[in-house]
DNA sequence: CGTTTTTGACCAGCGC
DNA sequence: GCGCTGGTCAAAAACG
């Protein structure tokens, strides 16, 4: 499977845990299928699409990854002391006062550290911060301002905001805590990336995968892409902490946040996670098909001889994790979620894959947010997914 | 008038 | 024990 994306999420229902995988890659150009290669080594691969080919005729496929609480105990453990995204409300108050307590007596709580070059006083996240201190720290001249999450009265989240001393156009967030309530869209995808780290850091594991795979999720959040990205683990710190680097020190150019991403309101319609490719202008998807066919065709970065090695890297670490399964569950989740009137309506209609894909371009004359729709109503069908719990 | 920010006081952890 | 530092609290001020 060497040229395809394997993507692997796990699903419970009814006590019964089975995977579904994606694999994006490749393919039959007669069949519009997988591989009988790649189906005997999984054969729960669902579909795949043209990504070597034709990256323009790539669905959309925007995951904006949102972590939910896994049904195994391993993940949800992983989970106890990061800030997961868009989960679910806790559902009884025990878990809150478990939480409450583990806040109260765990003092080294895992910490997600995030560099970048902001203009603006905050990087805004999507989430709804109230500040609630300001301090002058030890070495740094610049203050640095602690901020809650102020989206539900009893969330425990806290993040810390404070220039870089020795470039002050590098803005340093660091998050801290687990979201207990739903966050909008726009902050599920940042809250994600910051949770797979934390995840990753107290769960113990630390393979290059999900480095990479990190890396790869931070710069499609992004407008451009910074050849560099660094992780840290301080060995001596009351906190241990991940620092994701993008302020890219070799870059020849300059890696900065887009200004909507920096200034646009929290609850926007359009989502502080935008970006601009030309005249057009999309919600930022954590991990976007179109985009990376714009990675592939306008950024010196991906080479078309590097493409294996991207996919590879990419599906290894999306299934090196429990945390990225999960995620990708819940991205999928979300996609349909976002898209549920589109791929209801196909659906309903009884269509195949290949039927939509035929009359896609048709129907994306009436409806543009249609053309994700093949890969959403593939997954729909697999997943078996309730739409009206959404 | 409700919400958010500011800012000095207070507290806890840590090293000496 | 003492002082330093990071982090939080809470009353007052500012803001919309």
């Amino acid at each position: 499977m060497k040229d395809h994306l394997g993507l692997i999420a796990k699903q419970e229902e009814d006590g019964e845990e089975s995977d579904l995988a994606l694999c994006l890659g490749t393919l039959n150009p007669k069949t519009q299928t997988a591989g009988k290669e790649d189906k005997a080594m999984n054969p729960n691969i669902l579909c795949s699409t043209k990504l070597d080919h034709d990256l323009n005729e790539v669905p959309d496929l925007s995951l904006g990854l949102e972590l939910k609480r896994a049904p195994d105990r391993e993940f949800g453990k992983a989970l106890s002391a990061d800030n997961a995204g868009s989960s679910s409300l806790r559902e009884s108050k025990d878990d809150e006062d478990q939480q409450e307590a583990s806040h109260q007596t765990n003092a080294k709580r895992a910490r997600v550290s995030v560099r970048a070059r902001c203009d603006a006083p905050t990087m805004n996240d999507g989430c709804h911060w109230r500040k609630y201190g300001q301090k002058i720290s030890k070495g740094n001249p610049c203050p640095r301002a602690y901020y809650r999450c102020s989206i539900a009265p009893g969330c425990l989240v806290r993040k810390q905001v404070q220039r870089c001393a020795e470039d002050l156009s590098i803005l340093i967030t660091t998050y801290e805590g687990t979201h207990n309530h739903p966050l909008p869209l726009s902050a599920t995808a940042v809250a994600s990336t910051t949770s797979a780290a934390a995840s990753m850091l107290t769960s113990g594991s630390s393979t290059s995968s999900v480095y990479n795979s990190m890396q790869m999720q931070m710069q499609m959040q992004s407008q451009f892409i910074p050849p560099s990205f660094s992780m840290q683990f301080p060995s001596s710190s009351s906190h241990p902490t991940i620092t994701l680097d993008l302020t890219a020190p070799s870059s020849t150019s300059q890696f900065r946040f887009p200004h909507s991403f920096s200034t646009a309101p929290w609850n926007s319609n359009v989502g502080p996670l935008q970006i601009d490719y030309g005249k057009r202008s999309e919600i930022a998807p954590s991990l976007s098909l179109p985009y990376l066919a714009k990675l592939k065709t306008e950024s010196a970065q991906i080479l078309p001889s590097q493409h294996a090695v991207l996919t590879d890297m990419i599906a290894g670490a999306i299934t090196s994790h429990p945390s990225f399964q999960s995620a990708l569950a819940a991205a999928v989740t979300s996609c349909i979620g976002r898209e549920h009137g589109a791929a209801r309506g196909l659906v309903r209609e009884g269509l195949s894959y290949d039927d939509v894909h035929v009359q896609r371009e048709e129907k994306m004359m009436k409806l543009p947010q249609m053309q994700s729709v093949p890969m959403y109503s593939t997954i729909l069908n697999s997943l078996n997914l309730n739409h009206n719990s959404q």
